[in-house]
DNA sequence: GAGGATCTCACGAAACTTTC
DNA sequence: GAAAGTTTCGTGAGATCCTC
């Protein structure tokens, strides 16, 4: 029998191994809140999970540009599910090593909590292995332990659901109802907030880019701008958004972003 | 109730830093 | 200088809130 082998459902996942945090030479795991190292923290709002304690771990680098699903044992009970495109990368930049950004909104919350759970874990004496299943199914599968083991450490909402939506549009099966509905320019332009103004503006513009303040944007649309465009880059993300299509629909797009002082917009 | 606006999550890419 | 490691940013997508 080959212990490294381990069945989950009727998948065959591989031992990757035990998560072992780093210690001090007196045994102890070193605990670290990597959150006061980041320049901005005055500025921007810890995630729910960014208070830590967090840990350092490391699995082994044999595992890098592996694509897959991973499972989370704590003591032989299964706790959480993800999926990745490099299980190294994932755990070595990842999970095991917080970065001070990710301790913030807009950061990786998911990272802090897990990394934050395995130390509660190992502290009260659990042990933690990593599995891993190689395959290029992975949304699917991910979608499929879930929904079926419940794990402790996964939500319960967003990202399953998006995983398999995903999954659909690569298939070709998905139904962009959002995005279609982004797009009906007819009725956003009865509810577009000021940004139609704004689409007008930069239809007027005869140069290839363009820097406005936040303030200068404010006075275009007629209006100030929602407190999410202060506080979150992914309010200017170009897509996703509806209103991001008053930009792209006149050929522009963000191209640069100081938070609460200015953007830059460039021509597609 | 419909649909736009906002918030949040998660991944990967890019940029930057460190090590050899 | 190249490779490896680390940190930050950009993006896409779903959930929820809010307004009409």
């Amino acid at each position: 029998m080959d212990v490294n082998i381990f069945y989950i459902h009727q998948y065959k996942f591989e031992y990757v191994c035990d998560i072992i945090p780093e210690t001090d030479d007196n045994g102890n795991i070193i605990e670290y809140y990597p959150q006061d190292l980041y320049k901005k923290k005055e500025f921007v709002q810890l995630n729910e999970y960014g208070k830590g304690p967090f840990c350092r771990f490391k699995i082994p680098t044999f595992w890098a540009k592996k694509e897959g699903v991973y499972c989370i044992f704590s003591d032989e009970q299964l706790v959480y599910v993800g999926e990745c495109v490099d299980l190294s990368k994932r755990f070595n930049m990842g999970y095991g090593n917080i970065s001070p950004r990710n301790c913030f909104k807009g950061g990786q919350p998911t990272n802090c909590k897990v990394n934050n759970f395995i130390l509660n874990e190992i502290k009260q004496g659990k042990s933690v292995k990593l599995y891993f299943l190689e395959t290029k199914e992975r949304f699917e599968i991910e979608k499929e332990l879930i929904e079926k083991f419940h794990p402790q450490w996964n939500s319960q909402s967003g990202k399953n659901i998006r995983s398999n939506n995903r999954v659909l549009n690569e298939i070709g099966m998905g139904v962009k109802i959002t995005k279609d509905k982004c797009n009906n320019i007819k009725s956003a332009s009865v509810r577009s907030g000021g940004y139609e103004e704004l689409s007008a503006y930069l239809k007027r513009i005869t140069g290839d880019s363009i820097r406005l303040t936040f303030k200068e944007i404010e006075r275009i649309i007629n209006r100030t701008l929602p407190p999410s465009a202060y506080k979150h880059a992914a309010w200017w993300a170009n897509g996703g958004h509806s209103h991001a299509n008053y930009w792209l629909k006149v050929g522009w797009r963000v191209e640069k972003i100081a938070l609460g002082d200015w953007v830059v917009f460039s021509r597609k």
